[in-house]
DNA sequence: AATGAATGAGAATTCATTCAT
DNA sequence: AATGAATGAATTCTCATTCAT
């Protein structure tokens, strides 16, 4: 009851073999050979555990997306209980070594890529891109009411902290090891910082 | 100032087309034979004037940074000679129906996607960055120092904008009409006037 | 008479099943995991009853081959004893329910249709008809000896019988349902009647 | 203009090819490659001319069937203008060197089985059963309203012939060489001189 | 220059066979 | 005996590249 099977576990792996495959080839030459190969399992087992190529780059996407969901999760639970906390939490998430590793970005940048022609892949990231403003816009809106801040519009800001992690990380797609996960914390804390100063200004210099 | 040529014609027309295409169906999915049909010419054709795919897509890459580049000297030429108005005129025309049409952005990804793979992709990308990034810092220290924003790192700031503004693309290529260039901004004067208020305030509220 | 063991039985039930199989996948589309699925067995059983696809085929042709010439002794060993009797029974045999059931239909013009590249399956057939030629061209003999009639030829008469009734399967087939076992034994008849009107020409009015 | 053109030609080369190869290997073994082979092109011609390898042999179908039909047109044209001799041509025809040529019966007795599982095999078989029928019968009815045959139902002789066709090919197909097209014949004039003697007797003798 | 047919290498997919449990 | 996962060869289908007209 509730213990991962050997299925799954396969399942998962091929998912991982498949992220690792796409940061290496990129998607357009990713081949199911390639996930075999990175999975270390022989080349019918991928088509085994997944009935096409679609459904297991699908798979890796609501697999990517869920991790995702988890991750914020845990780190609003462990936050301390005030809004600039909490979103710091999330920024700090985005920027960590589990959700921005370089090839879960690769793996993003793909499926963001291809979301126009694939109805299923933009519906798993719009619905994803929503669930992360829901929760920043009602962050930034408690902020904005408890520290007075009345030219700041939360929703500009919380779109505006939705569209950096994703520039960012793909800032760090392009650039390779050039561009660290702190550059990201960084760059995200300086537009909260400008939103937000009173809350936000002792991370910058902190991280400077 | 040689005069364009037939040909110079025809490549920018197969371009255009493997624009087209990509917007379509994705990089993935995209063959020489929808670029032909896109482009309205037989299937010859695109053999004829690009050596292979790769060197299409590589042509197709230039040529969008070649025109961003160009855009944005435009822009910067007919600014106001004011740092603060040239570094709204770059951000008006990262989100110019030019530049920031659905398919260019649709382009864009894909490049970004295959960056890491693709060796001459990243190359043009970063240059692309590095170039964006030196002017916008520039712009940003001045204002600094003439606004004398102690608190403010201009080089954080170039970054967020930078960032921001890839991010903003995603977002438009994510959903779509939905999320309008308008938006997008409105999102980067967000920032902006975090970082800048006494240059950049009245533009937040003017656009709102 | 050793009884009936369970391995024989299972073996049975998975010939049925690969019938079944043929009649609705056609024999191109039959996969051994089809056969498995009909019998309501694991996929690993066929393979543990069966050494190979062929032999499982093999072992089907001659199942059906040995249960038409069983059907047919029981058939001869029932009727009346003249040889129009004879040979009446053995076109009811060749139209009954239990030989001229769709799905063995099928499956024989499937056998029918390879026996031209798998010798072993050619082989197979071609002693069935020889069979059935010897003991049709038997009766027509003694049919046309008893009844003085010149202008017959036996040999021909029996070759017609077998050939036709081979296309009237065939027939029903194609046209599934539509012709029937009825329609197949009253075409027998027409020309069993045309042969020795005074043997069989009231078969055809009383079926008429 | 009417003139082959070099497509239709060579999708006309691709189909005849197929029929080899089905006759050779039997429908089951039978791969493009086989197919281009035997039509002494490479292997992506046959994708070029045929979308898919059903579409292959749905043409192959169509184009066996359109043969045959053309072929009985010109025999009924060439033949005597009585119902006898019409009869007769469409035998003649039924077993001339064009149309039971060994490798397209291999090929009707694949098509035959594989009828009932698809759909569009079957509806082509139906078609042209429903067409001999048609002609046949009404010339059984001329015959045996002409020579006042009062015993014999035109519409079994029919229904007889069409079967018999059938089934001698399927005897030619088992039975490779050894059952000829004259044997067929002769069996097909043993029917009808049944049936109606005075208009057929003297071909059966004539053959003997 | 332009066309589009031909080629064949490459990839996805299918599936008989094998094998560990 | 039975199961069904694993393997990888075989096949279909795709499509970039080449080439003849």
């Amino acid at each position: 009851m509730g213990r991962t099977t050997s299925k799954d576990r396969r399942r998962l792996e091929l998912i991982d073999a498949t992220i690792t495959a796409i940061a290496q080839k990129g998607l357009v030459a990713t081949r199911l050979a390639d996930v075999a190969a990175a999975a270390g399992v022989s080349y019918g087992v991928v088509s085994f555990y997944f009935k096409s190529k679609d459904a297991l780059l699908l798979a890796t996407l609501t697999h990517l997306a869920e991790e995702y969901e988890a991750e914020v999760g845990k780190a609003l639970a462990r936050a301390d209980d005030t809004p600039a906390a909490k979103l710091d939490a999330i920024v700090e998430t985005d920027f960590s070594a589990t959700i921005a590793a370089p090839k879960k970005i690769a793996a993003w940048t793909a499926f963001w890529s291809e979301s126009r022609s694939q109805r299923q892949f933009q519906k798993r990231c719009v619905e994803l891109q929503d669930a992360y403003y829901a929760v920043t816009y009602a962050l930034c809106r408690q902020i904005a009411e408890a520290g007075q801040y009345e030219d700041v519009d939360p929703a500009s800001v919380a779109t505006a902290l939705n569209g950096l992690v994703n520039g960012l990380w793909v800032e760090m797609q392009i650039r390779g090891g050039s561009f660290t996960r702190a550059h990201g914390k960084q760059a995200c804390r300086t537009l909260l910082s400008g939103a937000f100063p009173r809350e936000f200004q002792h991370l910058v210099h902190s991280a400077a």
